[in-house]
RNA sequence: GGGAAUGUAACUCAAUUAGGCAGAGUAGCUGGCUUUUAACCAGCAAGUUGUGGGUUCGAUUCCCACCAUUCCCA
């Protein structure tokens, strides 16, 4: 640090810190001025696209008295002597600001010098507030001939590139303000994403169906076949599970009398991430009493198509250069029939395993180990060799019941279920069934669920009593249905990643170095600090780990390869 | 869990084929400029080449491990 000092007395640089530095030393200028960098209100009168529409007729090189005040971002700036150029940007769009020297320093004369210390103290990404009138350029670009400015808000970080943008998908993701600072696009898929949940909500209500709230917090959790996140709740000293369905709750409310209800929430689930899973998601769940499942067919296109109609003003959609057409009706096909039709297999005809299962395998199926009944193996052909086909919306309906341990039997179909997917777009997107009432039937189901649970399946779950009791009481005839919210959005707004319509997605954590460590050979306690600042103690980790991780050149390396994952911890801070 | 690709300045990208001083544009800083639209002109500055090892006189480039991301598969 001491002897290189010397010569530049103010070495101009630029690396993030620099500006960052610069920008703190404007901020002081500015208070330095009287003036507040971080205001505390601006009254706008008008959007900018409101704006340009207003006024689209004005013609070049004209002006109109009329006095507006408009607030928002600085995407760019072209600074003259005496006049500049910036664009603004609000929630709606972006409007140029007309920036005269002399019109700026003759109203604003309390500040001396006005335009000098907005081209000086300005930078783009700064929250800007201006009151003038208006004027179209001569070069035809609508602006505002700012009569009056205040720095609302300074920004302290550079904008991404001003013509490319940020492109970075990670970045993106993990720093999803600036996207949406830069890529108008990304708005307007949550702005859509909004439209489509506040339809469904608006489209339910006025059928009389009611929004009831149940647990995220569930003792057990139930009503879907997944993996649960685990947590702990300290004063009852229990485990509690994130709900991985809001189905046997809202049942527990039809028991109850309450005979239209929905849950549109989120949904936790343990398991991978991909372009078409995040942990976490949103799912509506909607049940009615005195329905079976073809009145949730009927619902289910109408609310879809409804939806698709009032946000976009169309049901043609197009996803990813597909045109996808959703108006009713949808097309209704049975899961036997489709897979008959694409793989010439009738596995209605089989009443042996054997004989299905080598049928199954000459079509160029798969047989999984724990695939051992004709109607797991029906599914398992469907899944292979036909659900990604299902381009445009389609009903497959009547599933084999060992699958769907939560629908009716099929009221004439032996060993199949009321139940339909709706597939779009080759993926899963709405689940219904008509619900099963019988509880000795449910129980039977329940109870061997909890036996695969037993044998080590990670998906299957206890019994749930309290909400067989509930059933015991007697629940009406039922139709349920499940919508994966995320997927529909991803449809109607043409995304391709299920992180394009989740605004803050689930990342990795970026890993953390090792700080420091230190060991207690009493306890066999290893604790470990990480340059984040936790704190992980490590339990009966033997003392040879330590004195390997003491010598080892790359402490990260040995950390992540012998000591992460393989011990137990407790994390202290 | 497996495979492929990617990671270089704050942002967008070069240089890696066959190891030889890491380079542009944007953003930034200084100066100039009253009709710009990715403004322009002159100058300046800006790098732990994801991390840690190895090979080598010399590594962004070759090898190994790890981290993260993207896509595909399970």
């Amino acid at each position: 640090m001491a002897g290189n000092q010397s010569q530049n007395n103010q070495p101009n640089k630029s690396t993030l810190e620099e500006i960052r530095a610069n920008r703190i030393e404007k901020v002081q200028q500015i208070k330095d001025l009287g003036l507040n960098p971080y205001a505390y209100k601006w009254e706008v009168s008008h959007y900018a696209q409101l704006l340009q529409e207003k006024y689209a007729e004005l013609p070049d090189g004209e002006e109109v008295a009329d006095e507006v005040s408009v607030a928002g971002r600085i995407m760019a700036r072209r600074v003259f002597g005496k006049l500049a150029f910036f664009e603004l940007q609000d929630e709606t769009g972006k409007i140029q600001l007309y920036l005269d020297k002399k019109k700026i320093n003759s109203t604003m004369s309390d500040l001396t010098g006005a335009f000098n210390h907005l081209k000086k103290l300005s930078d783009t990404g700064d929250i800007l507030g201006v009151k003038g009138t208006l004027k179209r350029t001569e070069k035809g670009e609508l602006s505002i001939y700012v009569r009056e400015f205040a720095i609302l808000t300074k920004s302290l970080l550079p904008l991404p590139d001003k013509w490319h943008g940020l492109t970075d998908t990670e970045k993106r993701y993990r720093q999803r303000y600036v996207d949406l600072i830069v890529n108008p696009q990304v708005r307007n898929t949550f702005r859509i994403r909004a439209k489509i949940t506040a339809g469904i909500r608006r489209y339910l209500e006025q059928r009389d169906f009611l929004e009831i709230e149940s647990p995220v917090l569930q003792s057990e959790a139930g009503g879907a076949e997944a993996r649960p996140f685990i947590t702990y709740h300290n004063t009852l000293e229990m485990d509690l599970y994130l709900r991985i369905a809001t189905e046997l709750h809202l049942k527990r409310l039809i028991v109850g009398g309450f005979d239209k209800v929905f849950e549109l929430g989120r949904i936790f689930r343990n398991e991978g991430v991909s372009t078409r899973h995040n942990p976490e998601f949103t799912m509506i769940e909607v049940y009615q009493a005195y329905a079976d499942y073809n009145d949730m067919m009927a619902l289910t296109e109408d609310l879809i198509s409804s939806v698709a109609q009032e946000v976009l003003g169309t049901t043609k959609v197009t996803y990813q250069a597909e045109e996808i057409d959703l108006t009713p009706p949808w097309r209704r096909v049975t899961m036997q029939q489709i897979v008959q039709e694409t793989t010439g297999i009738n596995f209605a005809q089989f009443d042996n395993f054997e004989t299905a299962k080598s049928a199954a395998k000459e079509a160029g199926i798969e047989v999984p180990e724990d695939c051992k009944t004709i109607g797991k193996l029906l599914n398992e052909a469907f899944e292979q060799k036909v659900e990604e086909s299902l381009i445009q919306p389609t009903f497959i309906i009547d599933y084999p019941i060992e699958i769907s341990p939560l629908a009716k039997p099929h009221r004439n179909k032996p060993g199949l279920v009321e139940r339909f997917e709706l597939f779009i777009v080759g993926r899963e997107t709405a689940n219904s069934f008509s619900e099963l009432t019988d509880p000795l039937d449910q129980r039977e189901r329940l109870e061997a669920q909890a036996a695969k649970k037993e044998a080590g399946d990670v998906e299957a779950h206890d019994v749930d009593e309290d909400f067989l009791a509930a059933l015991e009481y007697g629940m009406p005839p039922t139709g349920g249905l499940g919508i994966g919210i995320d997927r529909l959005v991803m449809l109607l707004t043409d995304s391709p990643s299920i992180r394009d319509v989740i605004a803050f997605p689930l990342l990795k954590s970026q890993s953390v170095a090792v700080k420091s460590f230190d060991y207690d050979a009493e306890k066999q306690i290893l604790k470990i600090e990480f340059n984040n600042g936790s704190i992980y103690k490590y339990l009966d980790v033997p003392e040879s780990i330590y004195k390997e991780l003491k010598e080892t050149p790359s402490v990260g390396k040995y950390f992540n390869s012998h000591i992460k994952d393989k011990f137990g911890f407790d994390r202290e801070v």
